[in-house]
DNA sequence: GTGGGGGTTCCCATCATGGGAAGGTCAAGG
DNA sequence: CCTTGACCTTCCCATGATGGGAACCCCCAC
């Protein structure tokens, strides 16, 4: 199988197959032409790949993901911690995220968003308040 | 003021002020030496970035924000789209993160954890499947 | 005049991915 | 047999925001 109906099956880009065997994910035989070849160990590695992507981890996390998947004398604590250690990477970045938009959305409802100029968000962009914020001491902390 | 004195007192770094410089954010003017000047204007444009950049607005809508900022008659209808539509577009992605942490955090659940190697966090990355879900008929998706 | 702490430009790296050029290979069909 | 088009190969470049570092210049205090 080549490259292009490899990555059709796996879900990935052909692009990104070769990038996973460049950073040494996978080593496709190749051909007399220099064309690789896949069979299914290969195209179980990159749904892995795939699914692990889907779930966010790193790369380099995928990469000890596939060593632990491919050890049969894995510790699943290996595994569940690596697992544990990205939700809370996730969560950690999902909250802030979350408090950007809080933020921003509780400015936007301030803000009268018709034809005329003056806007709190501009405003809290300008001075780092919040509307109806007491304005910080003149010696603060450098903002 | 040279351009580490400005940098500290907009918290941003010497060189992110050299690189907003880049992309045409602002204009400092120079000394004969090829020093960078600044004075307040440059420093509350540099803090306005700083606030921005904090709520997650990428560049390119930083650069629209400081333009409707200096613009005397913009309309607040406009910074509050561009504030809105940021909004959704960090709460999509703070969903997305949230949902690979659930998935995520419900296979460790299920995964014992000890020294035995069986881990369904690395049967679903090899089959795509959640604990005890149906195996997908065989002609399905692609996946 | 010298040392140290600035400043300047330029290049490279991140992280995962895509775009595209230049060129080789293969299969089908006229 | 030759063309055409789809596919493969490698290599370079770009993203977005930031940091690191080299090589070099400048200024002030001692």
């Amino acid at each position: 199988m080549n490259i292009g109906e490899a990555a059709g099956r796996a879900g990935v880009s052909a692009k990104m197959v070769r990038h996973y065997e460049s950073i040494g994910l996978l080593h496709p035989r190749r051909l007399e032409n220099g064309y690789r070849v896949y069979a299914e160990p290969e195209i179980a590695v990159l749904r892995f790949i795939r699914h692990a992507r889907e779930l966010g981890f790193p790369m380099e996390d995928v990469r000890r993901l596939l060593a632990l998947w491919r050890d049969r004398r894995r510790a699943s604590a290996e595994v569940k911690r690596l697992a544990l250690d990205h939700v809370a990477a996730l969560e950690e970045k999902a909250a802030a995220l979350q408090a950007m938009a809080r933020s921003l959305r509780h400015l936007a409802a301030h803000c009268h968003g018709d034809g005329r100029p003056d806007c709190p968000i501009l405003d809290e962009l300008e001075t780092g308040r919040m509307p109806g914020e007491a304005p910080a001491p003149p010696d603060c902390c450098g903002t």
